[in-house]
DNA sequence: CGGATGGTTGATGTGACTCAACGTCGGTGG
DNA sequence: CCACCGACGTTGAGTCACATCAACCATCCG
């Protein structure tokens, strides 16, 4: 596996080691380890001492905190290019779990950290990555507090959209050209918008009997109407 | 007021700068300015350039975020010590504004940054911090979205009396020791929760029914249970 | 075929929101 | 001094959005 080398990764430009010359690579190739997790696993588990931390290499995973009684709520959607872990000490806040088979590139976290002390570039990385992360929940912290399930929903559709690379952001399109997969189920994509399963599904027959998307096949949702689903968000 | 030095700041130990020595701490003090600014003002809004950034010496601010119609989402809390601002370029994604009258010490942008870039140390902490706001964050979003009114109330003033030094953490208490002056408005309070101020009020005087809390006056919460609080909040 | 899993839909319940009235406090001006 | 005002907080009645409970359907797979 990690005898590959990095050269070939296919998050090699975007992840962490991007801030890394060929010769550093080397170094971290040292160390890394090649993970393969399959959908619906569990990769560390909150309240564990995280002894790793590593990059995404390809499939997505979700990052989720649980109350006492259950209750949870996806905190957190992890792509490709990805960090995953604090490369601190300390137990981890949340659990990580795969949502579709998902492909890692991991290390023992001291040797990183030292890593990551001589490199000064990388750190700065993740240092600008990690205020992103932390953006983008604030964000999301306002969805989440005042959002209706409808906002929602289509707030969640058009990161999916995005994410996935179907309409480049921004642009505007007529007729249902982009055509996403969801990874989630209707009960995890109401773990991440604080609804119920029914509710969700609720939602998407409303968009699709609005005419604004179609749906298919259980996971697969055709945007129809790109504008009228992004007037349906919350602007900010 | 710079002219004081940084030597008898509030904040010596706490804030970034405890990463610096005396000496270093002189190069920055030569860029640093202090601020104040009044109770109910805005120090940065959201969508404006970030131009400086700093520390809270003393006071405390609230993060917001703003839906198009106006709907309003307290998204974090700033107390002495933490830092503000992003030492990079950009617009600022959310607005600040003083909750009580407090007192900073603002940098401009460019010439902090390539503080932060001669001193690893300081970027180290500022990393470490990101994180710990990061975890924070999606904390609350497991609040926000799973949490009911009880719950959300419950969880704030623990956070409120824990930040206020009014015992230590962890500590139990029998009789009503910890008395709380709340900075925020009832209002500002639905605004942290995404609930309305009914809703808080109501939940309050619930509390206060159910002999947990008292509320002398106002802003005053006197806290005569904390172990009911406890179990009353949401844990995990 | 039968069971498991995931999704949809309907009926009903309820927690929080909405709308509205009223109370309290602190300031301001006659 | 009191009348008035605005900001803030409390409380009540009614409503609604979403949760809950429950039935049903589709797909997959052994």
């Amino acid at each position: 596996m990690s005898s590959e080398g990095c050269s070939g990764c296919q998050v090699r430009e975007r992840a962490l080691c991007s801030t890394l010359s060929d010769g550093e690579l080397a170094r971290l190739n040292a160390i890394s380890r090649q993970k393969h997790i399959e959908r619906g696993a569990t990769l560390m588990w909150a309240g564990d001492e995280g002894v790793v931390c590593g990059n995404v290499i390809a499939g997505m995973l979700k990052m989720t905190a649980f109350a006492a009684d259950g209750r949870e709520q996806i905190v957190g959607l992890l792509y490709p290019g990805d960090f995953v872990g604090r490369p601190q000490a300390g137990e981890l806040p949340f659990s990580i779990a795969a949502l579709t088979d998902s492909h890692l590139c991991i290390f023992p976290r001291a040797p990183f950290q030292a890593m990551l002390d001589d490199h000064i570039a990388m750190e700065r990385m993740l240092l600008r990555r990690t205020m992103t992360a932390l953006d983008e929940a604030r964000h999301r912290m306002l969805l989440l507090g005042r959002g209706t399930a409808e906002e929602k929903l289509a707030g969640f559709l058009l990161e999916m959209i995005e994410r996935s690379g179907a309409v480049p952001s921004g642009r505007a399109i007529t007729a249902g050209e982009a055509t996403i997969d969801l990874p989630l189920s209707r009960g995890q994509i109401a773990d991440v918008l604080g609804l119920t399963i029914e509710t969700v599904s609720r939602q998407m027959t409303h968009l699709r009997t609005a005419g604004i998307i179609d749906v298919p096949g259980g996971r697969l949702v055709e945007v129809r109407d790109l504008a009228a689903l992004r007037a349906r968000a919350m602007v900010d």
